[in-house]
RNA sequence: GGGCCGUUAGCUCAGUCGGUAGAGCAUCGGCCUUUUAAGCCGAGGGUCGCAGGUUCGAUCCCUGCACGGCUCACCA
């Protein structure tokens, strides 16, 4: 901490033992506001210039700016609904005037006072008690352009929402479309359903987790990678339309797109088809859509989308051809691989099914920007996956992309356990690795089930024009600062 | 983990072809009772990310490290 800042911190606290002797204690004093900035700035929106009312209101707030002229002086104060004028005159106030030079750049201070208009127009509160409920120590980022510093926005977000207001609004954003999604889902008849995080088989996908320690067992724990298989599990029991929206957890490598918790929504439906999926999906992100931007064409980072159905819809391998210019046979995996090396891309140890996907993301993802299904992937993909009946080399699996990014994933659910037993055998090496309850559940019978999967901060980007993660997801992961 | 780039006052940013740095906001003092990025006068505030090296001399050049951004790899 250099000298100034100290300097800062110091006078700061002076001020605060100031006003606590001469006024009150601020963090002893209750004071309710009965009114909001908005309300007022709505109520009063037409009021006169110059014109006085006799309107007792009481609000509160924190101090964003200050204009003092002697014995009078403004306040801009920000509530959690906008923020309005307060007028403070040595007349109005009395003794408490004289207690003004210990409130500092965000106070956050509780205000008595009568509504009136300036002459210039502005709709203020004229202050007949003033009270400090909460001293701010330590100096605000600048008032004209925020906090910059992309690394202090993320590791201090309370002072990024505090000065950026369109972070605020993002983060409004983003549970506006949670809550569409969740209400989406509840009109459709759909049961919303928690399931472990802690998970002593990591399944549903092949990420690395991260593992915890339970003492009382004494057992390693993993948190979840993916909800999949106990979202199966509890189908197999009878749950048959079911969602979970929730984090998992990836011990991954960290990017624009990606970030070690993560906010997925899984949604299973029983005796339907990875296509009623795909008009599930359809629809969800329409209506989603239309509820927070009121149009289907937005812009994401400068291109314009068009999110209005129907969607392109194209199989994996007409998206190699036709998108990604990869003419190939999916059965050979010599051809694949050669295909792989002229494109420079690694090929060492990899799997086909390795390899068909990074032709994908290479060659093909890159260049989708409208809302584009891809579907009928090689089986190899998606060991969860059921195959289809006229192509039994390709499952009833698709994805959705927007923007370049994938959104949305989802299978008709491979609900067969003799062949789920020996498709997940060929990717799980570790033995211990394979959930026999959920093997086992299957063996019980899983009626036919479409299943999907929804990456519900990528949709939040593209619906809030974010270029990174971590501008929507609050307290982004962020390596922890060294002590010096 | 690799590559490229960044890190200067509390905040936002200049700058030094190598001679220990400036502005605006914020802060402090003075004037001002309808301002609104208030205004005017004055003042304080910096181990130029950290550690080495080269040099008479480094914030600037070189090396290493830390943190961050982008990107590649990884992520069925």
């Amino acid at each position: 901490m250099s000298s100034l800042e100290e300097q800062l911190f110091e006078q700061r606290k002076n001020k605060l033992k100031e006003w606590t002797v001469k006024a009150e204690n601020p963090y002893w004093t209750q004071f309710t506001p009965r009114n909001t900035a908005i309300e007022l700035q709505g109520e009063y929106a037409r009021l006169e210039k110059g014109t006085k009312t006799d309107k007792n209101v009481e609000i509160a707030g924190r101090i964003i700016a200050e204009r003092k002229h002697g014995k009078a002086g403004f306040f801009d104060l920000k509530d959690a609904t906008g923020s309005i004028q307060i007028y403070l005159r040595a007349d109005g106030l009395g003794e408490k005037y004289e207690l003004l030079h210990h409130l500092d750049l965000g106070d956050i201070i509780g205000v008595k006072g009568t509504v009136f208009k300036t002459r210039t127009g502005q709709l203020s509160i004229e202050a007949r008690g003033l009270y400090l409920l909460a001293k701010c120590l330590r100096p605000l980022p600048e008032k004209w352009h925020g906090l910059q510093d992309i690394e202090l926005r993320y590791r201090q977000r309370f002072l990024d929402l505090l000065v950026n207001p369109q972070v605020k609004d993002t983060f409004l954003r983003r549970v506006e479309i949670i809550r569409a999604t969740r209400s989406y889902l509840d009109e459709k008849g759909f049961t919303e359903v928690e399931t472990p995080m802690m998970q002593l088989i990591p399944g549903g996908a092949t990420a690395r987790p991260f593992m915890t320690h339970h003492h009382a067992l004494n057992e390693n724990f993993y948190l979840r990678i993916a909800p999949e298989l106990y979202l199966k599990k509890l189908v197999t029991g009878g749950l048959e339309n079911i969602y979970e929206l929730n984090k998992n957890f990836r011990n991954e490598g960290m990017d624009r797109f990606h970030n070690p918790e993560f906010t997925m929504l899984e949604v299973y439906s029983a005796y339907k088809t990875y296509r009623d999926m795909m008009n599930l999906t359809t629809q969800l992100v329409c209506q989603v859509t239309k509820q927070i931007k009121g149009t289907w064409k937005i812009k994401y980072q400068g291109q314009e989308i068009n999110l209005t159905p129907p969607w392109q819809c194209i199989t994996f391998q007409a998206a190699l051809e036709e998108i990604g210019g990869v003419k190939v046979d999916l059965e050979s995996e010599e051809e694949i691989r050669r295909i792989a090396q002229e494109k420079e891309l690694p090929v060492e140890g990899l799997s086909k099914a390795q390899l068909l996907e990074h032709l994908l993301d290479r060659q093909v993802v890159p260049r989708i920007i409208q809302p584009t299904f891809i579907m009928d992937y090689p089986y190899e993909t998606a060991p969860l996956a059921k195959r289809k009946k006229d192509n039994p080399s390709l499952v009833e699996r698709f994805e959705l992309f927007v923007a370049t990014q994938e959104v949305a994933n989802a299978y008709s659910e491979l609900n067969n356990p003799i062949e789920q037993r020996e498709r997940l055998n060929k990717v799980v090496k570790d033995k211990t690795m394979l959930d026999e309850d959920f093997l086992q559940a299957l063996e019980y019978g899983l009626p036919p089930t479409a299943g999907l999967g929804v990456g519900i901060d990528r949709l939040v980007m593209i619906l809030t024009d974010s270029p990174s993660i971590r501008d929507v997801i609050l307290f982004p992961q962020m390596r922890p600062r060294n002590p010096e």
